[in-house]
DNA sequence: GTAGGGTTAG
């Protein structure tokens, strides 16, 4: 910790001002694209008399496509003089990897020769894209292309299953004049991942002969399904046969990850440790069945889901041969831990951090709040990544830096990083927080142009908008979710109503959430009974109240006892008001006070409201408003000594009376 | 240069 705070270098940015400013900044530079790139780089290689010759200019070419470097790729490959098709199906890799389609066409369009492996390039990329579109320009190829091998069946075979369609992909794989291996693999893999576990299991008993993949795959499958205890029995049951088969382990330590997703950390140790075990590294062969670097790395991140960081270092410190999922794995486990010291000595100590382990200490700091630090290390990092810049605007959201978050945003498009989900949520949230309508709309339309929704994204969109007060546009983006609502979905909605004077869409949208058996959270309620504070609905609130606790087991949070305190305050029962309090079973917040105080306003309850108003100096001795109130009640009844006394005690304090209270009109 | 399976970050 001590070697990062001394290199700690503070950045100041120079910030727009004003939300217009933001905005104005924020068209123009999503316009704008990344120019950083000079073409001459690579002149001298052509120019050169002793030019290299094509096998290696596509070395180079397969090599910067291998870096993520496709535009650099590009510029090469427009330069070379002489091409071949590989050459040309190299840069089309570039492309197909970017899900480029538009350009990898054009290129797959112009080239003189097409292989077998161009069009499988071509199928290859369109399956991998989101939509039916794509899927079906597939297929058009694969039904055109003058001969295929067994990687344009298998490609679309694999294509269809992604995309949920089996019968497809089943007549294909039974339409093949010859299936290999892999053919079984992908049809096999695709009908687990559709939930079709017995027939995927009926396959797998008919497969002529299995590869390294073909357990593993369907070990992976059966757990993707729920199904762990049928994993477990396949897998053991294969063991038994022979234990030197080298794909074994592979799949020991696939059903080791499953445990650990769904927290059954002492069953995975069990399987850990049926894998055998030899610290003699000279008899050290592949083919064996024994642990390897994967499966001690997939225990330690059980335990480090189960949160048992203890544990986690025991196996790290046992293991001999480390590799940097370990490090990055036990970084990440820290850094959930909050024990940022802990992480930073193992960032140190690593010999050659990663993308990732750089990611995960940026994330750490901002989560924690130290924003500078976080910075720091995003500004140090040798390569960023999307996660970064993520992390990194998520970090400046969380911790109310508004202005930090939209400038990070500006400033990774202007370096030609494209914004995602991730990215778009948190621009949202920003939004919502500092209700900034204007913006939020226009990075709405960002998210039309750039990505397909999910249910999170929605759910930010509809929690901007509701909190925006545009409460129509809310709607209509809950009302396109269709089925695919989740619980935040509609407790933004019935928080949007709620917070809005909209009582009674709240309270009716709670009762339809009710009947379609989606569960409410505190939060739920937490808007339901602001909804029956703002409309004077006692019972209903109270009945709701105890729904909570009885029907949902949901344990009252200070939150909902202020708004019980509202509801019933505001009714008139200020006595049974101050008695909630006095039971409540944590220390009332400004929240419970302020309701109080309300309260003995609309009812004259003077003596109460001096309780309230000096619980409330106590919890903000700054503010001036409980004493301007106060001040108020005690005039309207002429009691003007202790009226005169209130305002004495707060020149006393040094309070200034700030604008929206007024000495003479205490009803807003 | 193209197809299927295991562990890490937002």
């Amino acid at each position: 910790m001590f070697i990062l705070k001394s290199t700690f270098f503070f950045f100041s940015r120079r910030r727009p001002q004003s939300q217009r400013q933001l905005s104005h900044l924020l068209i123009t530079t999503c316009m704008q694209n990344n120019p950083s790139w000079s073409p001459l780089r690579f002149t001298s290689t052509t120019q050169n008399s002793h030019a290299p010759d094509l096998r290696i200019l596509n070395k180079k070419i397969t090599h910067l496509i291998r870096s993520g470097r496709v535009d650099d790729a590009k510029q090469l490959f427009d330069e070379m003089t002489e091409r071949n098709t590989v050459t040309w199906n190299s840069i089309i890799t570039g492309y197909v990897q970017r899900r480029e389609m538009t350009k990898a066409r054009k290129l797959f369009d112009e080239m003189p020769e097409r292989d077998v492996v161009s069009w499988n390039l071509m199928i290859s990329g369109y399956v991998s894209c989101r939509g039916s579109r794509y899927i079906e320009e597939g297929r058009y190829l694969f039904d055109r292309m003058p001969e295929r091998d067994f990687v344009s069946w298998n490609t679309m075979i694999t294509g269809y299953a992604r995309n949920g369609r089996m019968d497809e992909a089943f007549y294909l794989f039974n339409s093949m004049p010859k299936k290999n291996v892999v053919s079984w693999n992908a049809v096999i893999s695709g009908f687990l991942h559709n939930g079709d576990v017995k027939i995927a299991i009926e396959l797998y008993e008919r497969m002529p002969e299995r590869d390294a993949a073909s357990l593993s795959a369907l070990v992976s499958g059966l757990i993707h399904n729920g199904e762990l205890d049928k994993a477990a029995m396949v897998l053991l049951g294969s063991g038994k046969r022979d234990d030197d088969r080298e794909d074994l382990v592979h799949a020991y330590n696939t059903l080791i990850a499953g445990y650990g997703q769904r927290g059954r950390v002492d069953d995975a140790r069990r399987l850990f440790d049926q894998i055998p075990f030899s610290s003699d590294r000279r008899r050290g062969d592949d083919r064996r069945f024994e642990r390897n670097v994967v499966s001690w790395n997939s225990m330690i991140m059980c335990y480090v889901k189960a949160g048992d960081i203890v544990s986690a270092q025991e196996l790290f410190d046992q293991m001999v041969d480390r590799d940097t999922f370990s490090w990055n794995t036990m970084i990440s486990g820290y850094v959930n831990m909050s024990d940022m010291d802990e992480a930073s000595n193992l960032f140190c100590k690593m010999s050659d951090p990663d993308i990732l382990s750089w990611n995960s200490m940026i994330s750490g700091f901002a989560h924690m709040g130290n924003l500078e630090l976080a910075y720091d290390f995003f500004r140090r990092m040798p390569q960023k990544n999307l996660v970064s810049w993520n992390s990194m605007i998520s970090g400046y959201e969380k911790n109310g830096d508004c202005e930090g978050a939209i400038e990070l945003f500006i400033q990774m498009q202007a370096e030609g990083e494209k914004p995602d989900r991730h990215t778009f949520s948190s621009l949202l949230s920003v939004c919502a927080e500092s209700v900034a309508l204007q913006l939020g709309m226009q990075i709405h339309q960002q998210v039309i142009k750039m990505v397909v929704p999910d249910v999170p994204l929605n759910n930010s969109l509809i929690t901007m908008y509701a909190r925006c007060g545009a409460i129509i546009e809310a709607r209509a983006i809950f009302d396109e979710m269709k089925l695919q609502k989740d619980v935040i979905s509609w407790n933004a909605m019935i928080g949007g109503y709620a917070s809005h004077g909209f009582s009674a869409e709240a309270l009716e949208f709670f009762g339809v959430m009710k009947k379609l058996k989606v569960r409410p959270t505190y939060i739920t309620f937490i808007s339901v009974l602001n909804a029956c504070a703002h409309a004077g609905l006692v019972e209903e609130g109270q009945m709701h109240f105890r729904s909570m606790v009885s029907e949902f087991g949901i344990e009252p949070r200070v939150e909902h006892f202020a708004s019980l305190v509202d509801i019933v305050g505001r009714h008139g029962q200020v006595e049974e008001a101050m008695a909630l309090i006095n039971n409540m079973p944590f220390e009332p917040d400004k929240a419970v006070w302020g309701a109080l105080l309300g309260a003995c306003r609309v009812h004259n309850n003077v003596e109460l409201a001096r309780v309230a108003a000096e619980a409330l100096t106590r919890l903000e001795p700054e503010s001036s408003a409980p004493y301007v109130l106060l001040y108020n009640m005690y005039a309207d009844v002429g009691r003007w000594d202790d009226a005169t006394e209130v305002r004495m005690v707060m020149e006393r304090n040094k309070i200034r009376k700030q604008p929206g209270y007024s000495w003479a009109d205490s009803s807003s």
